[in-house]
DNA sequence: GCCGTTTTCGGCCCGACTGTTTTCAGTCG
């Protein structure tokens, strides 16, 4: 099997974690950490930079120790360290991390004091109430232990998207090279870009004979092939990740890709209605009688049914058959409809890069505007501005401009909404950015009416664009918060402010279906990388995939405004009249964006 | 363990909150 990015990135994990619960320096666990963090974020598959000879130490965070160790894992799959500090700690010892208000010295004294290594250790000493017999360990931590440890045990692991592209990437190069091998896809819910996976499936288009099997498993270590017969095949991953390969004759591949690629509601329905129609539908082909009638394309599979092509994102029975017999299925916004990006950080708070970098940057991607938005005070952790620090980077930003070409930087910041819905920054220094993106990033616990008025009183400053990652929900870390989503909608329509999809992998909030009340409600998404250093521009694509899940067309997305456009939406928000000229308080915010710019995307 | 420069070693993200204590440690972002 291929070693990517993310294999090593989860072996630097582990270090840095069995490393913290030892004790160890912890600004050489912060290194792992970080190395483990660039590399999750690297566009670059770093085994074909090592085949190729690149100097690893020329990555950022990485020296001669952690070069090495990259190299090590790739070449053999393994990290000697990693074995090492395995047989002094119990490996799942890290899980344990996962449970909120378990950190490293936590974990050391659950070990130390009563030989905890596990989950199911930790959550059975929880229930008899030995968690307490720790120092520092009372009713309210044994208790949120308990619940939180009930949960995890229960939940079926899932993987990041970003996890799955990078393997299922690699696995379809390294298949499509095989002898006999005419196409390789993922399908599954990757292909459909559901916001985690739990395993990732393929499907090979192959003559016979092939050795696409042989091939697939060879590589995986033996102990961890699941299955392994003609046309199909199971392993797991070092990751823990489980990859099933399906190979089919040429003329199966579009019924099969569409087959595997689910969802099961979807094929159920498509199923129904071949039977209706007198055909049969399985992953072989649409037949009538014993005659095949279609299946080499997924196209041609729909057409035999009456139906147009229906994109992966929309096959979740959620009413996009429907939508096709009525030819109204919507016309999904795509990466390339993307015009700039409306959430990004610089070293000036925890950005990892320079003004300049991250402009040019944007700009290669084809991104026509980049708002700056760091961080405010209250994250002292990523170094936010003050109102001083700030009013300096505005005059920055305007000097830069006037030598930038190509791409326009916006004024911006990510500011803390305080528990009581106060913004953390003055407002006389709010109203000299062009956006105002608003974000949780404390009191996530608050009950949803308090949650909920916090962010309405928000959204009600006169300064307010756009509430970034709303849930703030970290993926297999933390829930999102509870709050009255609909009312946080509403309010968005009211007040002519837009609500952030946040694009990083982890993230990925708005998710899908709360994309889909916003457009319901006519509130423009902005889909954002939150990029802290450049190569995380590249996110746009997960964010792309939840908006398209959601059913968002380009005219539903604020960031596919030309500038002009956006400035003018961004007016309305920022209590002051746009440049050119005044647009009233955005109620429809659809209608005034079109009716400044006739040349927005609306396929 | 990396980085930057002082080319050898010191500095590296810090403040708020919680629950446990009874003056503070651990966790979190």
């Amino acid at each position: 099997m291929p070693i990517v990015n993310s294999d090593v990135a989860g072996v630097f994990e582990e270090i840095a974690d069995l490393l913290e619960v030892q004790g160890a320096n912890s600004f050489r666990v912060r290194a792992y950490r970080n190395a483990a963090h660039m590399l999750g974020e690297l566009g670059t598959n770093i085994k074909s930079m090592i085949d190729r000879g690149a100097d690893l130490d020329a990555l950022p965070g990485i020296g001669p120790d952690l070069a090495g160790k990259i190299s090590e894992v790739v070449r053999t799959g393994h990290c000697a360290l990693l074995d090492e500090l395995r047989t002094q700690l119990p490996p799942a010892v890290t899980e344990l991390l996962k449970i909120p208000g378990i950190g490293a010295k936590r974990a050391r004294a659950l070990h130390q004091a009563l030989g905890i290594g596990t989950l199911q250790d930790l959550h059975r000493a929880a229930e008899q109430g030995r968690l307490r017999t720790v120092q520092g360990i009372g009713p309210k931590i044994q208790q949120s232990i308990l619940e939180a440890t009930a949960i995890r045990l229960k939940a079926p692991r899932r993987y990041k998207l970003s996890l799955a592209t990078q393997v299922g990437e690699a696995l379809c190069l390294e298949l499509s090279r095989v002898p006999g091998v005419l196409e390789v896809q993922v399908a599954g819910s990757l292909r459909r870009q559901r916001d985690t996976v739990g395993d990732l499936d393929m499907v090979a288009a192959v003559e016979r004979d092939s050795p696409v099997m042989d091939r697939f498993v060879s590589a995986a270590d033996g102990r961890h092939v699941l299955s392994k017969g003609r046309t199909r095949a199971s392993v797991v991953l070092a990751s823990g990740l489980q990859v099933d390969l399906r190979a089919v004759p040429r003329e199966s591949f579009g019924a099969a890709w569409l087959y595997f690629t689910g969802s099961k509601a979807h094929n159920i329905a498509l199923r129904q209605r071949a039977r209706e129609a007198g055909l049969k539908l399985n992953e072989y082909g649409v037949f009538r009688g014993e005659r095949r009638i279609a299946g080499d394309t997924e196209a041609s599979v729909y057409l035999a049914l009456g139906l147009p092509f229906i994109e992966p994102e929309l096959r979740e029975q959620l009413g996009e058959i429907d939508a096709a017999l009525s030819h109204s299925l919507p016309a999904l916004v795509q990466r390339s409809d993307l015009r700039g990006d409306l959430h990004a950080h610089t070293r000036e708070s925890d950005g990892r890069e320079s003004l300049e970098a991250m402009a040019a940057a944007a700009r290669a991607r084809g991104l026509e505007y980049l708002a700056v938005t760091d961080h405010s005070p209250r994250l002292a952790l990523a170094h936010g501005l003050d109102a001083g620090r700030l009013a300096q980077q505005i005059d920055r930003i305007d000097a830069l401009n006037a030598r930038l070409d190509g791409i326009v930087l916006l004024k911006g910041i990510e500011v803390d909404i305080l528990e009581d819905g106060r913004l953390d920054l003055p407002d006389a220094v709010l109203r000299r950015l062009d956006l105002v993106v608003g974000a949780i990033h404390h009191r996530f616990d608050l009950s949803r009416d308090k949650q909920t008025d916090r962010l309405l009183h928000a959204m009600d400053h006169p300064c307010f664009s756009i509430l970034a990652h709303p849930t703030a929900r970290l993926i297999d870390e933390r829930p999102g918060c509870d709050f009255d989503l609909p009312r946080v909608i509403r309010k968005a329509r009211e007040r002519g402010c837009f609500l952030e999809l946040n694009a990083h992998p982890a993230r990925l909030d708005l998710n899908d279906i709360a994309c889909r009340m916003a457009k319901d409600e006519g509130v423009l998404v902005s889909i954002a990388s939150d990029a802290h250093s450049s190569v995380e521009f590249d996110n746009l694509r997960f964010g792309i995939g939840q908006a398209r899940r959601g059913w968002l067309e380009p005219g539903d997305v604020l960031n596919t405004r030309s500038l002009g456009a956006l400035r003018s939406l961004l007016s309305g928000t920022m209590d002051k009249p746009p440049p050119a000229q005044r647009v009233g308080a955005a109620v429809n915010v659809r209608t005034t964006a079109e009716s400044v710019d006739p040349g927005t995307p609306s396929r």
